[in-house]
DNA sequence: TGCCAGGCCCTCTTTAGGGCCTT
């Protein structure tokens, strides 16, 4: 990877933990002080442990996050919205997230494949770099490696977990906290092209 | 009723199993 590469780092709230079913909620995407941060009303319904943990709530007129009601677009303006973003750089970008390997990057990718727009996203996504392999190949023998953890031990600092936008950019500064190597990152990124699909 | 995610990584391993990370 080229050491100039755009790194744009991007959560998913879901409705679930299973990849290979669970629906989008949010997508949010930061790249220094550009945010992309979106709500859809997901189809399937949340688990009760995507509930707690998220805070969102589907009701009869649409969706709710801790009281508020939050706006949503639907999955398909969500998703080329996005690629409007991403296509809005030097594409093209590398896509970060804490567990993209195992969780976020085959979820959007299989959203992504059902819409049609896999061709077009691996137009402007090189690859993704996962961030957990990251830390954990760069830090040996911490306590853990959950980006809320990763955040109190580096940073210092507590925030809003679970929302999608503060993830992302808490994920930037993290990254921008350990500087690591170019080789560093390329062991921990795998590209967009080599992913499996559902 | 019984099911309930799954794959990488580590080690008390390899004829295996449990912890971790994401929602």
């Amino acid at each position: 990877m080229a050491a100039d590469k755009i790194i744009v780092f991007f959560d998913l709230e879901t409705t679930g933990l299973d990849t290979a079913v669970c629906d989008i909620i949010q997508l949010a995407a930061v790249y220094r002080g550009r945010v992309f941060n979106e709500h859809t009303l997901p189809r399937r319904a949340l688990t009760t442990s995507a509930t707690q943990v998220t805070g969102f709530r589907v009701e009869s007129d649409g969706l709710w996050c801790h009281g508020d009601r939050v706006m949503t677009i639907p999955l398909a303006d969500l998703l080329t919205s996005f690629l409007a973003f991403l296509r809005s750089f030097r594409c093209p970008v590398v896509l970060a997230a804490h567990n993209a390997k195992r969780f976020d990057a085959p979820v959007l990718t299989r959203v992504l494949r059902q819409y049609s727009l896999l061709q077009e996203f691996q137009q402007v996504v090189s690859g993704f770099l996962d961030t957990f392999l990251l830390s954990k190949n760069l830090y040996r023998g911490l306590p853990g490696y959950s980006q809320q953890f990763l955040v109190s031990y580096f940073l210092g600092r507590s925030y809003n977990a679970h929302n999608a936008e503060d993830d992302a950019k808490m994920l930037q500064e993290l990254y921008e906290a350990w500087t690591p190597g170019e080789m560093d990152v390329l062991r921990a990124t795998f590209s967009a092209n080599s992913l499996y699909f559902y």
